[in-house]
DNA sequence: ATATTTTTTTAGACCAGTCTAAACTTTTAT
DNA sequence: ATAAAAGTTTAGACTGGTCTAAAAAAATAT
């Protein structure tokens, strides 16, 4: 069994290589969870020597298979809990992020599954993002970085990073949520600033905003 | 704030206090939470720092008026949780409280309020052991052991204590669950068992099982 | 009243997780 | 190709929580 501590590592390699393909370096691990790199050090020696990741040193690491399907199932959980606060308990969107991180550590398989359950078997958090089955598959949407898109780009807002209340609150002010129907009509050369249409409502999104918007792709 | 760890050590002196008057021996505590004399002593220093409880070398410790409060405050989400379990997520009352023994640790304020919302601000836990308000007060019940109450008593079933499963299976069993009606018909002097009536329904009870079932009692 | 038993505390060690400072590798610049 | 800079690891220390073994105090028995 997991600690605590070592769950929260493993979710934020795993985010950090994009699903567990990229390799991970010892100093965004030491930013992302507000840690030096000599600890970090340490904890991917006790996580390798466990087989959820693979290391090289000075190289960084990479999840492996056992490592992805650890960390997929603390994502479900962050993300179940996430959906309950807004469905059942009436929390604002804002609002839920800090306490799914505590909550993703409660340890009971029966317990999400049941939660699941009493929640419909939702397919997407508050934020739009996947929730994955209880086996560790995740229905992608395909999708993009908002701010990578080119001119004229039409589709529809698939997510949003959920981690700062401040930028959700903002979004939810000015309508941009998940769900909404998005056009990009400009691209403001000197601050990368986009002029968005949202449900036929043109909007102003600076770069830091629009890195954080994650919109539809239609594979063709 | 308090770790998780302080908090379940002062859950467990709360309860041996019998609602923080009575003073608590370091014995009693180690047995309770399955650890060594040596560090409940460590805690106890570093409690009574921090002002929860008083200490009294050889002594034992008693609970300061914040300890209490402390105390409640956990007790509380404990047993909302425990409400929860049951009533939303269709858990049986007996898999619930070692699940309840982690929920309780989650900090959020607003979430403890939205959730005795949510249950529609329950009185009682699933087993019948009684919720305190977010002020720490508790709406007692006057009741006493039914292992200790004479012949031909007569009063209903308050609460059941509730940390081991197997009991609470066999209670559930025999229909011997909180607002059912009692009667006490016979005690038996060899091996101190008692026949009673439960609802109509005549049933055997040993000590063990006698000493942790709580009934009602009429104050005059 | 003294000796024995029981309970509690202290001393010293260990583990998980963290940190700073120093040493070592790799990358980048010249 | 060499020097400087950036990134990573190691060494050693610290905190919170735990333990065993030994010392000290309190309760009990004679
Ligand atoms: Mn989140
Ligand atoms: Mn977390
Ligand atoms: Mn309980
Ligand atoms: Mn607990």
């Amino acid at each position: 069994m997991l600690s605590y501590t070592e769950e929260n590592y493993l979710k934020a390699i795993y985010h950090l290589a994009q699903g567990g393909t990229k390799a991970v370096l010892t100093n965004e691990i030491a930013e992302m969870l507000n840690t030096k790199a000599a600890s970090v050090t340490d904890m991917i020696k006790k996580l390798s020597g466990k087989n959820f990741i693979s290391y090289e040193k000075y190289y960084g690491v990479k999840m492996t298979r056992q490592g992805k399907s650890e960390a997929l199932s603390i994502i479900r959980k962050h993300r179940l809990w996430e959906t309950f606060l807004v469905q059942k308990l009436q929390f604002n969107w804002d609002e839920v992020h800090d306490i799914a991180e505590q909550l993703e550590h409660i340890q009971s398989p029966l317990l999400i599954e049941k939660l699941d359950a009493f929640l419909n078997y939702p397919k997407a958090d508050p934020h739009g993002e996947p929730i994955p089955d209880r086996n560790g598959k995740v229905q992608v949407q395909a999708h993009g970085c908002l701010h990578e898109q080119t001119l004229g780009y039409k589709g529809c807002i698939v997510a949003v990073k959920d981690s700062d209340a401040t930028l959700l609150k903002y979004l939810n002010k000015i309508g941009a949520t998940p769900g909404k129907k998005i056009e990009l009509l400009n691209k403001e050369a000197y601050d990368e600033s986009l002029e968005v249409l949202v449900e036929n409502k043109k909007l102003s999104l600076s770069k830091p905003v629009a890195q954080n918007i994650l919109v539809s792709l239609t594979t063709r």
